[in-house]
DNA sequence: TTTTTATATTACTATATAATCATATAATAA
DNA sequence: TTATTATATGATTATATAGTAATATAAAAA
């Protein structure tokens, strides 16, 4: 695989925010669809790159697929780790995304509640 | 200057070889094409993308307008320096492309004659 | 001055990519 | 079984990008 295809993956920003959403946590396809407010389809084809790459932790639980990076597979490329865990933070985008799965992962929502809120973030349901 | 538009610079082969050529050499544009094979308005091209990044340092002698990369500007993306120094040195083409300018620079040409051998590579005039 | 030359740019073509709607698929729930 | 739902995919559109031939521009050489 050519290096500029594998920096080709993080070029786009809608790829790189559901990136950097996974990097360390599973999750599933709704989950990034309600946290980055981007339409299914457009999430499952930016993942289907990602697979296409195999740099995806894919796991079935139930109707659901769960996502996530797999980190010894990006490490053989060194820029990937300062991409990911340092450039990406002057950014205030990705920063606010990471806010918004720590405000999910509080909530008391789950991959199978999402559809009754319609995928919308607004709409979850926080304790207290 | 969003992070993915940074990225995307470095995601076009042609552009990283070039980008790879000029990180600590300073080169006019005529040595850039015959050391890559590119041709003249391509090289020209890729390098109006590196300045609208406002990332080369730029250098008119004579008639030649010589390029560099300009390595403070460079210094604000962490990912940059490994990509360069570290993960392109996996792939083959670019560490022949390093090689070639080595060749070039030990050669007796120079940008004033690069036109008389029509821009070839193979017909640089080498000591010995 | 005129000619030549190095680089940039215009106009264009071909290709790649992202986004979207509608639908297929595969699994669960009723 | 049938209905529902999560995710993937086909078909399409819009946009972005790379490459090129021809030409413009600006400077040097004759």
């Amino acid at each position: 695989m050519e290096i500029t295809n594998i920096i080709k993956i993080f070029s786009d920003q809608n790829r790189l925010r559901i990136i950097n959403l996974i990097k360390d946590d599973l999750l599933c396809v709704g989950e990034i669809q309600t946290i980055l407010n981007i339409k299914q389809s457009n999430v499952s084809r930016h993942l289907e790159k990602l697979k296409a790459l195999d740099i995806l932790i894919q796991q079935k639980q139930a109707q659901w697929i769960y996502y996530k990076l797999d980190k010894e597979k990006l490490k053989q490329y060194a820029f990937i780790t300062d991409l990911l865990y340092q450039d990406i933070n002057n950014s205030q985008i990705y920063k606010e995304d990471l806010s918004k799965l720590e405000k999910y992962k509080n909530s008391k929502m789950c991959c199978q509640n999402l559809r009754d809120i319609g995928f919308d973030f607004n709409k979850l349901n926080f304790k207290k």
